[in-house]
DNA sequence: CTGTTAGCGCTTTCAC
DNA sequence: GTGAAAGCGCTAACAG
């Protein structure tokens, strides 16, 4: 920078100004310090301006999600990035796969490298986070709503609704035995969504088999199993209702092994790709909006931190593909 | 760190020292300084840390990728990610979008922000990435082999040979009649895998059927308007290879519509989630090997920028489903 | 083992 | 309009 403004002829303020865009620089003496820079080859430093800059700003931000590779968490992150390039921010991520160790230390590990804000999916508070609030960094939880957390925006979608509405629908069509099949309790979207279940079988005013629940549904195998036993048992469900997009996945690949696919019928709470080819009916958020929402409220935050804090719910949306068309058999 | 450092008593090195586990401190001093970080709330600015250390490196690394979204692209970005947090580095991520100018502001706001490293699925030498290999910024190109780049390590598929083996196993099939459809010809892996394609039919000594070939298959309609043509013709096609996963899943789509889905022998290249479920037979590259192997690749470059230049060729697996097994009608 | 000093590349006063 | 100087938070070199 100081060889560039040697070169120009002026002074190593005025190559800053230049380099940001800055008024108050002739146009003459503007024109002479970029092709300067250019031919020395010059690169502004955004890691020193930030040093300097009144606002500490660094023009980044972070997303912290489950797993970046899961279709629900990769949508999110495309719809927080196309914000962020209007903001001329960059996005870090990071995998927490639901660990609380790997999740603090990615915050550690994100607000050391001072980005502006941060996006979390996580249910629980950590201190790092209260932590990173309170040294400014603005946060939105995303996906989860964490009890407790002052000072930080969320944006959900209306899980127990969506349930709600699909046992309805389950219940118009005939089925009286609805199987439950879950992810870990500790989710705060498996909370609400099992709570929306057992919402939905009060309103129906149906009693509700302990026996066809079933929570801790992480794994391939562990769901395998659960159907399995649900079917082998003396009354088997007619309908199955699962929690998440993986789950809902294996409960696919296990119903076509025991070639029941087209017998029971079945609604899945996320949408994934190929859903429709599959025939798979499901209660879908969308991701695309709840990441665009919680990026267009963390740059509001990012730009106005007195903002008041906000919590957006945003709605499901119920997609008949025939699975959860099954009536039951007479 | 002045105010950590007074508050324990010590030198504004020492802080430096413990708060980077460096040797050469007493244990009581460090922990003194250790206390009195924790009491001041103080946190250590990696920013500024690079901007001073000798190796100038930020500890991050920079992916490039079509979109964050596409499944092939995040089972990259997630291998990357499990590499990258082994060498305590973090992951700043961009959608290209094929775009190149999109692709050239992605890298000069990436190397601005002095990332150690870029991992990019590109198609074209940008200068901007030159600049960045001259400026001593790691650089690995994945899954696209870049013509001419120099100082740049590539990790790739074997397009043709899993194209070949493609063309093969429909012949063993019956099939004589094999439509292509791929994706637009700039693309790399797309060139490559068409290249794979002929020469296949030259190893069978089959003539090639230019009616039969399609390219510049970029969206969906376009993808539904070839297979329905390709269907209506004369003498249609008994089998079909389709060069890229979103292609795939379009022609699963039409083929389904017209009810030849179980007629029409049909090759994907790229597995894809629920691939299985479907019955699609797959020609796979490993996304999570190329990502490894390339976040590996520029790991080492990073340590030791004096290696050779390199090119690594992963392999690709044929995997049956039946979509693919589809014999020709006698 | 520890402290002092210089300076990374930049922006921001504040004078001119 | 423009330049000189100070200093963001930190590490490296050197002296003690």
């Amino acid at each position: 920078m100081r060889d560039v403004a040697s070169l120009a002829g002026v002074g190593i303020a005025t190559v800053s100004r230049v380099v940001n865009d800055k008024p108050g620089v002739a146009a003459a003496v503007a024109e002479r310090v970029k092709s300067a820079a250019a031919q020395l080859g010059y690169h502004h430093d955004l890691t020193a301006s930030s040093l300097r800059r009144a606002d500490r700003r660094t023009d980044s931000i972070g997303v912290i999600v489950g797993d970046v590779a899961n279709p629900f968490s990769a949508a999110i992150l495309r719809a927080v990035e196309d914000v962020a390039t209007r903001h001329d921010s960059l996005v870090l991520i990071g995998s927490a796969e639901q660990d609380a160790i790997r999740e603090k230390r990615l915050i550690r590990s994100l607000t050391a490298r001072r980005v502006d804000g941060l996006i979390v999916v996580s249910d629980h508070i950590s201190e790092e986070l209260v932590d990173a609030r309170q040294r400014g960094v603005a946060v939105v939880s995303v996906d989860r709503h964490i009890e407790g957390l002052t000072g930080v925006d969320s944006v959900t979608t209306d899980n127990r609704r969506g349930m709600r509405e699909a046992v309805h629908h389950l219940y118009d069509g005939g089925h009286r035995r609805i199987a439950y099949l879950g992810d870990l309790p500790e989710i705060w979207t498996a909370q609400e969504r099992f709570a929306g279940f057992v919402e939905g079988f009060a309103a129906i005013g149906c009693q509700l088999d302990p026996r066809l629940v079933r929570h801790n549904l992480h794994s391939e195998e562990a769901t395998h199993a659960a159907v399995r036993e649900l079917m082998a048992a003396d009354s088997p469900p007619t309908a199955i209702i699962s929690a998440q997009n993986l789950i809902t996945i294996s409960i696919r690949r296990e119903l076509r092994a025991l070639g029941r696919d087209s017998i029971i019928a079945h609604i899945g709470f996320d949408d994934f790709p190929l859903a429709d080819l599959l025939g798979v009916s499901v209660i879908a958020p969308n991701p695309s909006d709840i990441g665009r929402t919680a990026a267009d409220r963390l740059f509001a935050r990012i730009d106005n931190s007195t903002e008041p804090e906000r919590h957006v719910v945003l709605p499901t949306r119920y997609i008949p593909r025939g699975s959860g068309e099954i009536r039951r058999r007479p």
